[in-house]
DNA sequence: TCCTTTCATCGACGTTTTTCGATGTAGGCC
DNA sequence: GGCCTACATCGAAAAACGTCGATGAAAGGA
């Protein structure tokens, strides 16, 4: 999913204008990404940090290591989350613009 | 999904403190209500009026009626909707607080 | 009563998603 | 080089999801 670059529409609020069909996939997409349980508490495990260890997040969830790096991809490809490595370990962290966008769709 | 009596956790903000398995999944499935287009064409529509008459979304979607009434069958089910009729018509309307509630969770 | 209209529900189908084990890749250490 | 660790990718199985046509329920009119 490409970047947020500007703010996005206001879906929901109630200064919100009609959607475009691509406005609306494309937030429909964003929310998408945090429609699962474990997605959202690894957001909520990386708003608490500045970044985690992948391994730290493997040993948090119940789930095997494919499954979170899959969870991490989805989130990566929303845009809400970025990693780098630094040795043989990957970190994550969260993007906070793109989560002050997602609320600012939701209105106010 | 149980209505929202109080204000749900933060799950995504810099003051997120960490969520208990429920709630992720509580939050996950307000999300989830929220991950489709068609469903974020609806809200948006509904943002915009104080209700709307599920004739008017059959006519302003190409989708058939009984996808409609899938989809706002999940959207009420979310809380983010409800619904009343009035002779052979039902009107639906947005619930702001959930909308709110949901917008907080992400921070803010 | 019978017919029409509006909306919800049912049953089915194809697609997408979640999850896993197996495998691949790359870094660090001996 | 050889091996171990950390993580990503692949391929497959099961579950969930979106969609439709057919049917059901309830209201209004002739």
């Amino acid at each position: 999913m490409k970047p947020i670059a500007t703010l996005p529409a206001i879906c929901c609020g109630p200064t919100a204008e009609p959607l475009s069909q691509p406005e609306s996939e494309e937030l429909a997409g964003r929310f998408k990404a945090l429609a699962d349980s474990t997605r959202v508490a690894i957001v909520n495990r990386l708003s608490q940090a500045d970044e985690v260890c992948v391994c730290d997040l493997n040993a948090a969830f119940d789930l095997s290591q494919p499954t979170i790096s899959h969870h991490l991809k989805i989130l990566k490809e929303a845009g809400l989350v970025e990693s780098s490595r630094r040795g043989t370990w990957a970190y994550y962290r969260l993007v906070p613009e793109t989560v002050d966008a997602l609320r600012g769709a939701l209105g106010g």
